[in-house]
DNA sequence: AAGCGTTATTTTTTATAAAGAATAACGAGG
DNA sequence: CCTCGTTATTCTTTATAAAAAATAACGCTT
């Protein structure tokens, strides 16, 4: 099948460096799942340093903890989002969700009407 | 001074690859600017080679051409926007002057309202 | 004490993207 | 016929990003 024009739109939060982007969201879905940051890396094909990496930093710009996340133990240790974290994938996912609504009328306005008057 | 948290939005159109973005946008303004590839890659910091491959393949992906080029002459030759790009450029930038709009409001709505009911 | 699967961190390797260099053709004008 | 500044194209080099590898620490369980 031939692909038809369409769109592809990314947003990202910065504060100097990137904050929080689809990365990071995905990745915190995944840790929600799996309750580990090693696991969650897996699923999504990222390698765990990436991750961990990408987790730095975004609590670093943030300027608050994410995830809590401990060593050791029967299991290993794991990963839990925190309260903070909870919300941030709240706002961001509403802000994407609203703001794709909005981009697919955009775009049906702009690329599909052909002008019919 | 610290920066405080902000979004960045892209939004790209594609068929199988890559065929209209930001690159190529501000190509195209450069180009009207100059008449030249040459000058407009020259004046946004990007090789011609580049920019040349960025202007192949979205003519590639769109089925049209995005500008009339010619060699030789006096001048060497140039650049001008055909009707078709100049038609892509408007309906680009429209879509997002507009969705940028809404995301400057959904942006103060989720991040910034912080919940005063 | 040993094993387990995690987090933490750094270093090395690989993959990808862009820049840069090099060459040719073009065609009006001198 | 020579010059000029373009477009056109490919190849090589450099820069950047991600993956992969290698250790270590951790703490519960056996």
């Amino acid at each position: 099948m031939k692909q038809g024009l369409h769109y592809k739109m990314t947003v990202r939060l910065l504060r100097e460096e990137k904050a929080f982007g689809p990365g990071i969201a995905r990745l915190l879905e995944e840790i929600q799942k799996t309750g580990s940051m090693h696991q969650a890396a897996k699923n999504m094909g990222l390698s765990y340093s990436k991750a961990w990496k990408m987790m730095k930093t975004a609590e670093r710009e943030l300027g608050f903890a994410l995830t809590e996340r401990s060593t050791g133990g029967r299991e290993g240790g794991g990963s839990v989002i925190t309260q903070e974290g909870l919300d941030m994938m709240a706002r961001y996912k509403s802000f994407l969700l609203d703001l794709e609504q909005e981009a697919d009328r955009l775009f049906r306005l702009y690329f599909e009407k052909e002008g019919e008057s």
